[in-house]
RNA sequence: CGGGGCGUAGCUCAGCCUGGCUAGAGCGCGUGCUUUGGGAGCACGAGGUCGCACGUUCGAAUCGUGUCGCCCCGACCA
């Protein structure tokens, strides 16, 4: 007789949470490592998710008065080269497209033809400022032709070295926002509108509680003038960068000759922002609210809201039961939960009853109801709730329907207060080095537990900080917008100080 | 790009050091029976060019050389 685990995952969080999260992955089928190397397979309950998060963002970037459109993935390699810290830090990490047309190698394979190499080599889009803003030179002519308020999801790739699912992959579907503006003050306001966007996003829909900061120069997207970022804390108390917005000033519009005439028929350079988030929200999401027994999706972005279990042995017994599954099911997606009907799914595949209930607690389906024969006759349904390791309980049939709306709204509240409570208690002040040090600094080096957290510290940038971040490997995140700025001394240098940097270990 | 490791069934691996019958296990998969309200049990079954190439040998998953691929740890990163 085989032992059920008492937990569906192994490792749990605090045994190995690395282990954990690729298996929280697996066990939620969320996605798979491909064929090609660092890039992933995105399974369907994983891209249920991905699309929720774009239908979000996407009525929110609409609001706002951004539209859509579509770049090319190609880049021609000299676009890139305009912008000479663009160029720094992308060049590393680029695919490039050098032939057209493959031929017999001649050893039954293939090879690119060498009659048919490009001229000038193309790259794989990492970011599209460049074709964008070359597009937008061309579109610029007056001042009437802005502001240009455009958005694109899409693919990039970035060639990296290690991979890790969703976190950080050679090729991920992200939405990058573009916009080009006649003053300095509108495209900083564009910026912050955008950051705060995001931060409603997570914290409203992924009830992931994020910190709005600027990075520091060392932190900078490469070209901008400032990026703006959001910042969650993990389980782990690692933190994660979740999106950017970045004020890119004249930089991108001097380098690729975005000009246009003013009122007083003056030429002037233009003014431009870029913004994104990526499918990496998704491993957010995992690691801010999942738990040792698997997935757990906040009832707004979740695929389905209620997974209803038909439990049945005989044939009549099996009639009676997913009649009364189906009925529940109408009853439900006739309630609104978050402006949508509720999503709900019937799981009446033949399979063992236990294996398929785990099978969706693994998924993370925010409520899970059970009906069987006994229920038929109670007119009851029995309902277990992701978000709380109790038992489930029998509740009468008509008192579910009416209450899941609310339950739902209970469970995504809970989830963010959770997380909230999480990066409360793992929230510090750090006034000198020697606390610092050992604040991220694990008690067994060797398999380092669970520690740190969020320190906010008095910071002047310096080499000297810069090698005890790389010591510690810590990190700033940023420096916070909100909160009071008291002056102090850098805790590495003993400089003076305006402000306070929140600095983690980070993903 | 530096250091370490691994390629054997769909997956995780044993076997290799010390060469020898028909290459194994667990999980998964299929069929049947018994089960079914929180991860079922028994029986039977399908599934392999032991990464690839060359070499040593009467004989290679096992030894040697080469090659390809992948993983882990460092430097860089949404």
């Amino acid at each position: 007789m085989a032992q059920a685990p008492k937990t569906a995952i192994t490792p749990t969080r605090s045994e190995n949470y690395p282990e954990w999260y690729q298996q929280v992955i697996k066990a939620a089928d969320l996605a798979e490592t491909s064929d090609v190397r660092g890039c992933m397979v995105i399974k369907p309950w994983g891209y249920a998710i991905w699309e929720n998060i774009q239908k979000k963002l996407d009525a929110r970037f609409k609001a706002t008065g951004h539209e859509n459109a579509y770049f090319p993935l190609f880049i021609p390699m000299s676009f890139l080269e305009k912008e000479a810290e663009h160029v720094e830090g992308f060049a590393k990490e680029c695919a490039v497209v050098t032939h057209h047309r493959l031929e017999p190698d001649g050893e039954g394979g293939l090879r690119p033809a060498p009659a048919a190499q490009l001229e000038e080599p193309l790259i794989v889009r990492p970011t599209s400022e460049t074709i964008i803003g070359a597009t937008f030179a061309r579109w610029v002519q007056s001042y009437r032709d802005l502001p240009i308020l455009l958005n694109q999801w899409a693919n990039v790739v970035r060639w990296e070295l290690r991979t890790r699912m969703f976190l950080r992959t050679a090729e991920f579907l992200w939405q990058e926002g573009h916009t080009v503006h006649a003053t300095s003050d509108e495209a900083m306001e564009e910026t912050r509108q955008i950051l705060d966007l995001y931060a409603d996003f997570a914290e409203n829909d992924m009830a992931m509680p994020v910190i709005k900061g600027e990075k520091t120069s060392g932190e900078r997207f490469p070209g901008a003038v400032h990026t703006y970022s959001i910042e969650a804390m993990m389980q782990d108390r690692k933190a994660l960068q979740a999106g950017t917005s970045h004020f890119l000033g004249q930089n991108f519009a001097k380098a690729q000759e975005i000009k246009f005439q003013d009122q007083e028929g003056q030429l002037a350079y233009a003014w431009t922002t870029s913004w994104g988030v990526s499918t990496r929200l998704v491993g957010g999401l995992i690691m801010t609210h999942s738990d040792d027994d698997g997935l757990i999706v906040p009832p707004r972005l979740a695929p389905a809201h209620v997974v209803i279990l038909p439990m049945y042995k005989s044939d009549d017994e099996r009639a009676s039961v997913l009649a009364t599954c189906q009925k529940l099911k109408t009853e439900l997606e006739a309630e609104r939960f978050d402006e949508e009907p509720i999503r709900v799914r019937i799981d009446d595949r033949d399979i063992r009853g236990g294996e398929k209930s785990w099978q969706w607690v693994k998924k993370g389906v925010p409520l899970r109801v059970t009906i069987g024969p006994r229920d038929v006759a109670d007119d009851a349904v029995f309902l277990a709730r992701r978000d709380s390791s109790e038992k489930g309980q029998g509740v009468p049939h008509r008192e579910f329907v009416a209450r899941a709306a609310d339950m739902l709204r209970e469970i995504q509240q809970h989830l963010f207060d959770r997380a909230a409570t999480l990066r409360a208690d793992n929230t510090t002040q750090i006034d000198n080095l020697a606390d610092f040090e050992a604040y991220f600094t694990p008690q067994d080096a060797k398999n380092p537990e669970i520690h740190g957290g969020l320190a906010y510290c008095h910071f002047v940038e310096s080499a000297t900080m810069d090698q005890k971040l790389k010591d510690l490997k810590a990190t700033v995140r940023c420096v916070p917008l909100e909160g009071d700025d008291e002056p102090g001394k850098c805790i590495f240098t003993g400089q003076p100080s305006v402000k306070r940097g929140v600095f983690a270990k980070a993903y």
